[in-house]
DNA sequence: CGTCCTATTGCATGCGCATGCAAGAATGTC
DNA sequence: GACATTCTTGCATGCGCATGCAATAGGACG
């Protein structure tokens, strides 16, 4: 019963006015929100549009206007639920002022596709980098073309390139007082590629931050932002001849492989033997197989906080690039131990154990 | 440093074409394959590209050409690993030839979102429905404008619509045999939502298969394919007054609800108590801390498969609709247990348990 | 050297829509 | 009722590129 209909050629505006008898224009003007038609004209024409089943043709509107509508998305670690996550959420609320995403997924380790570079032949409204750094070249292009780049969760030296991240340096922090303060004496971190300023800024701050509490030495180890990747940083973690008793992971997802080798390869309790904590809080960290305890960021602000950011760039072209950070908290599950007692103070949270 | 450089347009084919002493048809076919360029013309011209920068516009090509290099793809469930992996592969896939995926995220319960309708307003080449099912409305229009459509995991009465799925009737009978040899007598099936036809085969033949074995009840409750929808149709199972040795999950998604729910909120152990099976195989399902035995459906498969059909439907319009199923085996892992002794034959796959 | 054929190039046009401009219609004012 | 003002509407044009067609150039051949 498949009957192969002869594609016909959409209906266009043209063809409109001829049904409703006024001009191509008219047309046009009835579906353009504030332009000038007088109320019996548009009913006319939506009716004649109506009929024919007609859709604006929006490539053709864009050529027109020069605004697409279209916002390019690169990501790199759509696997990482976070990121799944910040997709999603970056859709929705595109979708609420009618702009679309044009999906481009890059590699993991960072280096900017080459085929980014031709996003901008989409003539794109804007860019949203996640977890990805975009080269110069594109930088360039897009600040030569006034296409506003926002990058999320990866900072740039680059100016003229917007960003929104989790609190880095804070989370970091917080993970090392709190990790001190529940006794733990040999500490590890996990970071993802080692190009990523983002699991720099969390390494250094951990390390640091350590150092001021007395802790020299952090033993350091790459996951490159995979499961396999952390999996093997978290081996080389443990075979290390320092007995790691506390592991931070840069990401929530690489810290799930390092439950999975603590606990069947190296057959250690969590957290009696060793605490893990990761970032970002995926709705998997608080699935019990995991009971992650983490510093969260927010996916949902990280995408508004992107929005904003493009819609401020696109009002006022030329406008310099922003850097915003969006709260987290430390949020306290099963893969961390306690401190025994007294009270702990988690930036503007107290914790009372007792 | 920020120079807010002012927003020049972007180079033309007649920027080029000026440069390089051409007219702008020279140009515009020294970008089209196969058209008739002198050698010479053609490196002048693409020097002269080079010094501006330029990039071909592609929204005025499409609208030149009729043809966007731009697929639709709709997926309701981006949370679900196994999505994101469907996504992943599928941009990578058509990447190759060119094409990019423009993003629609629909809401979960499977009705077609009526902003889906308006996605034919991109001019696109083609729509992947991913665990969604395309409304009357849309395929009506996509038919008449001749715009393949094909779902990836949802089967479709409507005609012209083609459809990529795993095994479903294999993989739930697959299952039920397992389940049986291994002594299991009291079964539960978790659906996805009620509206999709893969659960529901998969239900059907999960039933069907255990009532010709001899088992005539089976519980059924629905988790919707949500994390949450799934550990409350798993506390509804195990609150009811049969006690069930075996879950039959219509997602490894879901099935990670229901273990963390048997695990923490009913204490029972896996497989000792009861065993779990899920639907998929993603990569977190051979992650320790699940473990999950579950019937593969190869992700990147199903993206070939799909871009497949999109081809084959472009390079000849108005022909038939196809259905393509990708093979899939029951993995066996922590989750279930194993007969007790004997062999036990999964389809073409001999599993000897002694 | 003339003729014919082919490879290359430019010209003109169209894809579907938006929009400045001017003409015409409708309304208001005194 | 004459005129000014505000609304509507259509016309013409352009967005950037592809492409049919005609014109030209360059060879090949006899």
């Amino acid at each position: 019963m498949t009957k192969p209909a002869k594609p016909r050629r959409a209906p266009t505006e043209s063809d409109v006015a001829k049904v409703a008898g006024v001009s191509q224009s008219a047309v046009s003007r009835a579906f353009t929100p504030g332009a000038s038609v007088a109320e019996d004209t548009r009913k006319k024409i939506l009716k004649a549009a109506q009929s024919l089943a007609y859709q604006p043709n929006l490539l053709a509107r864009s050529m027109a206007t020069g605004r697409s509508n279209i916002i390019a998305l690169a990501i790199s670690n759509l696997e990482n639920p976070f990121y799944a996550q910040v997709v999603k959420e970056l859709s929705e609320r595109l979708r609420e002022t009618g702009r679309h995403i044009l999906l481009f997924t890059t590699s993991i380790d960072g280096t900017a596709d080459p085929e980014l570079e031709r996003v901008l032949s989409y003539q794109v409204d804007a860019l949203i980098l996640t977890a990805t750094t975009a080269s110069l070249e594109l930088t360039l292009q897009c600040q030569k073309t006034g296409v506003p780049i926002v990058q999320i969760n990866r900072e740039s030296k680059l100016p003229g390139i917007s960003t929104v991240r989790g609190e880095n340096q804070r989370a970091a922090e917080q993970v090392a007082d709190f990790f001190v303060a529940a006794g733990h004496r040999r500490f590890a971190f996990v970071g993802g590629t080692q190009g990523s300023n983002t699991s720099n800024i969390r390494q250094q701050a951990f390390v640091s931050h350590l150092k001021a509490l007395g802790f020299e030495d952090v033993v350091v180890a790459y996951g490159n932002y995979t499961f396999e990747g952390a999996a093997a940083a978290t081996r080389e973690i443990l075979s290390a001849d320092v007995p790691v008793d506390a592991i931070f992971c840069a990401s929530d997802y690489m810290a799930f492989a390092a439950l999975d080798v603590v606990r069947r390869e190296f057959s250690l309790s969590v957290p009696e033997d060793i605490s893990i904590v990761g970032v970002d809080d995926v709705p998997e960290a608080s699935h019990s197989a995991y009971d992650l305890t983490t510093y969260s960021q927010p996916a949902a602000s990280l995408a508004e906080e992107a929005i904003k950011i493009i819609d401020s760039q696109i009002a006022r072209p030329g406008r310099r690039a922003q850097r915003r950070e969006v709260r987290g908290e430390l949020i306290l599950r099963g893969s961390t131990r306690l401190p025994q007692s007294g009270i702990l103070t988690l930036g503007d949270k107290k914790i009372w154990v007792s």
